[in-house]
RNA sequence: GGGCCUGUAGCUCAGUCAGGUAGAGCGUCGGACUUUUAAUCCGAUGGUCGCGGGUUCGAACCCCGUCGGGCCCGCCA
């Protein structure tokens, strides 16, 4: 069974109507390990509405979180804004400066700033969820009942949290963390507690009270988490596996949400997503592949197939490479089966069978429109790359899969992909394997591997390549001629002409490409070659 | 010290919850298509299931131990 109706069977023994959450801190550029966290989830509740429940997708805006340092990407005079709630500073403009005219006069702010972006992304693969602002539910008063019982009971909440994390809280801890007379988070001192007042005195020197019920504060992660899921009635969440670990916040979180007066949420918890041959993804060490980055390179379906195919609790290597071009191509044969008529099979293993249903279905949620189907976009990626870089106009690639009855006319979803195709291309991330390059000079490794017969290839393209009509069709006629010149098979000629053009056995077809290249540059080519071989 | 995840074919992984003759895809190799845009099709190749014990008629699967990799148990997500 897959991972998703798997989680919605745990769902559906709880009730029939489900609010699946997320969240996300907008402290920097988010990256595809946040896009795990989304599509988990989203995959969830499409598995819980496959399965005949009423089931919502939530997306938690963690912007009452502080800015906890001045990230490489801002300017040095975010060291003011430490502490500040990231849904109350102002976003960093295009020099990493605060751009407080937009703050003012829009009110953007700095968590604005990295989640529109995100949303953006999160639309083009077919997310799009209810936005909870956590910032904005804090001055509403959402987190008041909450709040009162964590300051109410404190004493219950620090046992809480000690055995369960086994850790010990400073004598000062106090579950509510007050704004300061700047607007800042830290270094406040607690000096008291009359509901709903909680006293203090901060790092200037300056002392207030704060009101636990008009978000003049916050509470720290631990209560905050299990109060959410109370007040916003979330019945499953995935979250990172940092979260998930003994001790964690979920394990403490559980707790404090039965003394908040509810049930907490069914956990899901998932690895990381890395990308391949640098380790994790961290928005602080610069070393992240955002999602709108990805969506560049990577078709949206096969994004949502990369986190559909692998269980939660696999890590993930997102690898822009030969990975990415594996993954397409895996996800192309597989939308081009029909798994109910291969089921139909009485014969099948059981290992088959549950093979077979869990391809089926992660197939059905790398669909980006939940009613439809990811039809097969009956090119290849390969395909499609060689064809992108052979051909530098669209629609000479259109005519090309026209004419081998790849296609009829191209859909918009190859028009999309051909676009994101060439950006991949024209990337760093492209593979050099999949790059098709002529030689610039004669391989000679290559040349010296081949036979006589092959040799003697060589030495009549010399004269037939230069006589040749430039066109496709000259250039094919070029080819059959040298091989009758010589007396070989066409086997031999395109070994030989493959040592010749790119040094290697087997290739994509030589005419089309040749056509686009510069006749004299391949005369002097084949020259050098016949030179070396004779 | 405590805990979580992970280890199965060259690679990526499924199969572990309900024990019943080791699976898929990719790769590799061979063949076909009398040349094909690295295509496609067919066939073959391939594993001491990390290791050691135990339970069982039977263990990749359950139990105990052990080794390797990743992570958490400060703040914060």
């Amino acid at each position: 069974m897959h991972w998703s109706d798997v989680m919605a069977g745990r769902l559906a023994e709880r009730g029939q109507r489900h609010i699946i959450a997320t969240g996300i801190t907008p402290s920097g550029e988010f990256h595809i390990g946040h896009l795990r966290e989304i599509l988990t989830g989203d995959m969830i509740a499409r598995a819980a509405r496959r399965a005949g429940m009423e089931a919502e997708l939530v997306f938690v805006v963690d912007n009452a979180d502080p800015l906890r340092k001045v990230y490489p990407f801002l300017d040095p005079s975010y060291e003011a804004f430490i502490g500040h709630q990231l849904g109350s500073i102002p976003a960093p403009d295009a020099d990493g400066k605060p751009d407080w005219k937009r703050f003012n006069e829009e009110g953007w702010t700095y968590g604005d700033h990295f989640l529109v972006p995100f949303l953006a992304a999160l639309k083009q693969i077919g997310v799009i969820p209810r936005l909870l602002p956590n910032l904005e539910a804090y001055r509403s008063g959402k987190f008041s009942a909450s709040a009162r019982i964590a300051c109410d009971q404190r004493e219950q909440i620090r046992e809480i949290v000690e055995r369960v994390s086994g850790r010990e809280l400073p004598e000062s801890w106090f579950p509510w963390q007050p704004l300061d007379s700047k607007g800042s988070l830290d270094g406040l001192t607690i000096t008291g507690y009359d509901y709903p007042l909680v006293h203090w005195t901060d790092s200037h020197g300056e002392s207030g009270s704060s009101n636990i019920e008009k978000g003049e504060g916050k509470l720290p992660w631990r209560l905050d988490w299990p109060a959410k899921w109370g007040f916003n009635s979330i019945t499953c969440e995935p979250f990172g596996k940092d979260h998930g670990a003994a001790g964690g916040s979920y394990d403490t979180g559980k707790e404090i949400a039965v003394l908040f007066g509810h049930e907490p949420p069914i956990p899901l918890t998932y690895e990381w997503i890395s990308l391949r041959g640098q380790g994790a993804m961290s928005s602080s060490s610069g070393n992240t592949i955002g999602p709108i980055e990805a969506l560049q390179l990577v078709p949206p379906e096969i994004l949502r197939f990369l986190v559909a195919n692998s269980k939660p609790s696999k890590a993930i290597e997102f690898d822009t490479g030969m990975g990415l071009v594996n993954l397409a191509d895996e996800f192309e044969r597989l939308s081009a089966r029909d798994f109910d008529e291969e089921m139909k099979d009485d014969s099948l293993s059981r290992r088959k069978r549950v093979q077979l249903e869990d391809a089926k279905v992660a197939l059905e949620l790398s669909a980006i429109d939940e009613a439809g189907r990811s039809g097969a976009a009956s090119v290849s990626f390969r395909h499609l790359a060689l064809l992108a870089q052979v051909k530098p106009d669209d629609m000479a690639v259109w005519e090309s899969l026209q004419s081998s009855g790849a296609i009829d006319q191209p859909t918009s979803q190859l028009v999309d992909r051909l676009s994101r195709m060439r950006s991949w291309i024209e990337s760093t991330h492209f593979p050099d394997d999949m790059r098709v390059d002529l030689c610039a000079e004669p391989d000679v490794a290559a040349l010296e591997a081949l036979s006589d017969a092959q040799r003697r290839v060589i030495t009549a393209l010399k004269r037939t390549i230069e006589a040749a009509d430039w066109t496709v069709d000259g250039i094919t006629a070029a080819f059959k001629v040298a091989g009758e010149e010589a007396e070989v098979g066409m086997r031999d000629v395109y070994r030989a002409s493959y040592a010749l053009f790119m040094g290697a056995e087997r290739g994509p077809r030589l005419a089309p490409i040749l056509s686009n290249c510069d006749q004299s540059d391949i005369v002097s080519l084949v020259n050098q070659a016949s030179a070396l071989t004779s």
